[in-house]
DNA sequence: TGAATCTCTACTGAAATAATAGATATTCTG
DNA sequence: CAGAATATCTATTATTTCAGTAGAGATTCA
């Protein structure tokens, strides 16, 4: 039971455009190139958190991505179900109909349980508490483009 | 982001163990006709569960299995860590040599959090508790066997 | 006009997941 | 002792998900 790259990968990206909020559109090549992370991939994860309404995008030149929203007002939660789908751990605890047990089936309240909880700490959690934590370690050294 | 049927199944079949506990062994083939899973996958959750530990078997001709502990000492992380492995929801939480951003790395601590409240949750929780919580809703109907 | 940039569709390889098949070893019972 | 019942093991396979790549198209600024 892993978070995938996506959920991953998009938790860092928002880091990146949240640290360069209000000072213009954010290359998708310089994430990148700063997250060592391909390019085409992260173009991916862009996709779901703007049509979520989580990020602007700025088309042709002089382009690029900026947060739709104060990092103060955009949560782990929100960011985490739009790259990983629903938050439930598994599928009878949004769909009881996905199994004839679902009623009577004492292991879906321990999941339903575990969904919530993991699902209240990252609600708990907004971009802005992230890029506190992100300045207190410093960035990591050899940036020198973003 | 998702419970593999490792663990749900796990789960239910030391639920079916404990309900039985102490009127001696359960045959693996009434556990697999009662929860209908395939015998021979649950074979395989059978192993690292006896391998840590919580279940014990007896072999031959009115053998079958038992729990290894009264289900009071039976955690439900106990279970899902034998049958998932760690309960990180990230490698580099528990081995930060697995990325070399991991010591400045924010999204990191995140993970961390996460896993941890995620993994008290599943810590909290017995085998009894899931007992209690299965008599309160009743079995599911139409069990001629077991 | 052309460079820079986002956008889209499709494809591919690798890994994990879920399950199946068939043979072997052990123990009880009559 | 014979044989039925049961756990144990090794290997194989099919399916799905994950992660990443390729290349063409659309939009905007200068």
């Amino acid at each position: 039971m892993r978070i995938s790259t996506r959920g991953r990968y998009g938790v860092r990206l928002m880091i990146e455009l949240a640290t360069h909020c209000g000072k213009g559109p954010v290359l998708l090549k310089d994430i990148a190139t700063y997250q060592n992370i391909s390019e085409k991939y992260l173009w991916q994860l862009i996709k779901p958190l703007k049509s979520v309404g989580l990020i602007n995008s700025i088309r042709g030149s002089k382009g690029g991505y900026v947060l739709a929203k104060p990092p103060a007002a955009i949560t782990m939660k929100e960011i985490i179900g739009a790259l990983e789908g629903s938050l439930c751990l598994v599928d009878c605890v949004d769909h009881p109909e996905a199994c004839e047990r679902s009623e009577s089936c004492a292991s879906r309240d321990l999941w339903g349980e575990a969904s919530q909880i993991f699902a209240k700490k990252l609600e708990s959690l907004t971009l802005a508490d992230m890029l506190d934590r992100q300045k207190q370690k410093g960035r990591p050294s050899g940036n020198p483009t973003i």
